[in-house]
DNA sequence: GTCTATGTTTGCGG
DNA sequence: TCCGCAAACATAGA
């Protein structure tokens, strides 16, 4: 569920309501899975006592870090959500971690599908030293996308899809970023010439930019929506141009968008704007 | 009731 | 290298 904007939104939350810096008396974790390679008492034991520092993003890791070097990495996958609430509030049955605070409120993590996972780790770098670029910091660039592409035979769907390639982008903002560039997702990563690749990473900065503006993208009323800390949702998806519009008109051509598979993933394009590109090169890429 | 799809990621086999 | 498929789970919607 949570692409970059939505887990970005999530993190100022915390930040803000978690001023001045708080210390976790106590975990408890009511789905051991939840917690990887790690069992409830010993994530309590490490958890006990320690400062919250600050709170930042990588990809679409939540990771607090506390004072003693340790860091909390979260991933909320499909359905997960952070919540901040007094001790008396009603436990859910798809909360399936909380953090007990100093000042008396939880931090609690609702999941309803279970995906999500908490991690612990002393060093960042090496936890996340597979991830692609931030696509919104200065290690991403049209000439630096120009160079990713080049070479590469897959379609440019699960490339950008592909948290190794690219960090932080996921099924909406995909299809949002190819249909402002207007790319058709099949079309080989090679056969996209370095000013459509430029236009793509405009596109990619827009759509980000846009989700991040508007607090992230809420597609439903159902708690396995996206909400941020304290339930608020995003306005994102007023903003949204193809992602399950289907059947309505294209704002640019007024052609009917269509939903398409591509890579097993769900995709919605314009016909009519994102053509797809003609074969350039006969096997392989350059 | 039944069937399908789902915003994520990983691992397997062809 | 790349793609298709399945799995981890629960629920909404048709």
């Amino acid at each position: 569920m949570p692409e970059l904007p939505e887990v970005q939104t999530v993190i100022n939350d915390l930040n803000e309501a978690l001023l001045p810096p708080v210390i976790i008396t106590g975990a408890a974790v009511f789905w051991p899975k939840t917690v990887a390679e790690c069992t409830p008492s010993d994530f309590d034991a490490k958890l006990r006592g320690r400062k919250i520092q600050h709170i930042w993003r990588r990809a679409k890791y939540i990771v607090i870090a506390l004072d003693n070097g340790l860091n909390i990495v979260i991933h909320l996958r499909m359905t997960g959500h952070l919540l901040l609430v007094k001790p008396e509030t009603h436990r859910d049955k798809h909360e399936h971690v909380i953090l007990y605070l100093a000042d008396g409120r939880e931090l609690r993590f609702h999941d309803t599908r279970k995906f999500g996972r908490f991690y612990l780790t002393s060093d960042p770098d090496t936890f996340f030293a597979n991830i692609g670029p931030e696509p919104l910091s200065k290690a991403f660039s049209p000439a630096i996308l120009t160079a990713m592409l080049k070479g590469k035979s897959r379609k440019l769907k699960p490339l950008l899809l592909d948290q190794n390639y690219l960090a932080g982008l996921g099924n909406i903002y995909v299809d949002e970023a190819l249909w402002e560039a207007k790319l058709h997702p099949a079309a080989k990563a090679c056969d996209v010439t370095p000013k459509e690749a430029a236009n793509l990473y405009r596109a990619i900065v827009k759509v980000l930019q846009s989700g991040l503006d508007n607090m992230g993208t809420t597609l439903g009323t159902s708690a396995a929506n996206y909400y941020s800390v304290g339930g608020r949702t995003g306005r994102n998806s007023d903003k949204l141009q193809v992602f399950r519009r289907q059947g309505q008109p294209c704002s640019r051509c007024g052609a009917l968008i269509e939903k398409l598979t591509v890579s097993q993933r769900g995709t919605h394009i314009c016909p009519v704007c994102q053509t797809v590109k003609p074969v350039v090169h006969d096997k392989r890429c350059g």
